[in-house]
RNA sequence: UGGGCUGUAGCCAAGGGGUAAGGCAACGGACUUUGACUCCGUCAUUCGUAGGUUCAAAUCCUGCCAGCCCAG
């Protein structure tokens, strides 16, 4: 008996693609499209997002031809809760949230997964670049790095946990984007050029401060600009516009660049200083997730990636109470965002990650 | 009011007779989970203003205007 797989499809060419080389590797495959957010509601356009209306469409196109089951699920609702109102929440206090992660880790695997055993699903798919295996000894998950590094996306799947993984396939981890791209043209899947899509899909626009304040409501407060010193610079237009690491957007001049080291929920300042100031040697961790481990039983060595789009870096990771962990770098690294995920590579596998937490206040 | 200094782009600033450096900011593009970083590109027909000298003036001369400092 055949297994029977689901396949998360967003409308793309990678979901698509994987659907197709499923099929082709003697699963029983069904689509799904997870309906999220209308973004025509917001009057956005769709383009260059993932699941709209259109591209739920261009889902069942790519279904019709390949001949297999097309489903709707319209988590919209949980989506609110569990990705926008984080989203929010992490802005309001002060971080800079990643909802891509959250969404992986409550929508498009923790509860579809969950909806696709209810429908009799053996596993689920996506068209994520990345790789599972199984560790022999200790029976645990693994994830595993994209052969395709360029494109990896383990960076947004660490918060997956040993159940999720062990049901999940990613088709695509050892293919290039070339690759997929040309195997879409081959079936003539509409969406074979479609561009990759880039920002949060529910601000397409990339206005994250516009959606704010005008979707959620948020009020941002005007406050100063000030030096480490505390000397007052000028006036920012309030907390949700900057992010750690910025310089573009201050709109201050002086004899050299200025980039934000942090932002100040308390005294509602945002704090610049040059781009050196930006470099940090330690930072924790909460909600922390353990993957290639069930436990850290120590200091732990691991390479440690503190942004989407940045490479790794070693560093020393140590485990503390309530899901928290230490990470020290053996060489500073820059911009270290709270908000923003750590995830902790050992080689090929995924060691875990976890949230960059704030720095507490009384610093020694 | 007298004496001194200074006026070059949104900000800072080089250039002191030969045809407007550079930095910051801004804007456009590439890249992108971050209006992030980074990279690429654009950004003074004109130097407070009015005259004069010169083949040639931001540069030298004169008047005026504005700002700063020191005197009383």
């Amino acid at each position: 008996m055949k297994k029977k797989v689901l396949v998360g499809m967003s409308g793309g060419v990678d979901s698509s693609v994987a659907a197709c080389l499923l099929m082709e590797q003697g699963y029983d495959v069904a689509g799904v499209t997870l309906h999220l957010y209308n973004n025509e509601d917001i009057g956005e356009e769709h383009t260059r997002t993932c699941c709209s209306l259109a591209d739920v469409e261009d889902a069942r196109s790519v279904c019709e031809r390949l001949g297999i089951e097309h489903y709707v699920f319209n988590f919209g609702e949980e989506f609110q809760k569990e990705v926008i109102g984080r989203f929010t929440r992490g802005y309001e206090t002060g971080g800079t949230p990643n909802p891509c992660i959250e969404c992986n880790r409550y929508i498009k695997f923790g509860l579809m997964l969950r909806r696709a055993r209810l429908l009799g699903f053996d596993f689920i798919a996506t068209g994520h670049y990345a790789r599972t295996g199984c560790n022999e000894k200790s029976g645990r998950a693994l994830l595993q790095k994209a052969k395709d590094s360029s494109k990896d996306q383990t960076y947004v799947l660490y918060p997956l946990e040993q159940d999720v993984l062990s049901h999940t396939l990613f088709p695509l981890g050892g293919l290039c984007k070339d690759e997929v791209r040309k195997i879409a043209a081959e079936h003539g899947f509409v969406n074979a050029h479609k561009p990759d899509s880039e920002d949060i899909c529910f601000v397409p626009d990339g206005n994250y401060a516009g959606f704010l304040e005008n979707v959620m409501g948020l009020k941002s407060k005007p406050g100063n600009f000030v030096d480490s010193k505390g000397r007052v610079l000028g006036t920012h237009k309030g907390l949700i516009h900057y992010t750690v690491g910025q310089r573009k957007g201050l709109g201050l001049s002086f004899e050299s660049p200025k980039y934000v080291l942090r932002k100040d929920c308390a005294s509602n300042t945002v704090v610049l200083g040059s781009n050196e100031d930006l470099f940090s040697t330690r930072f924790m961790v909460g909600r922390l997730n353990l993957i290639s481990v069930e436990k850290l039983k120590g200091p732990t060595k691991a390479d440690v990636k503190v942004r989407y789009s940045q490479s790794t870096a070693p560093a020393v990771i140590t485990p503390l109470a309530d899901g928290k962990a230490e990470v020290r770098f053996s060489e500073p690294q820059r911009a270290v965002t709270p908000g923003q995920a750590a995830v902790f590579y050992q080689e090929e596998n995924v060691l875990g990650g976890g949230t960059i937490l704030a720095e507490e206040p009384q610093k020694s």
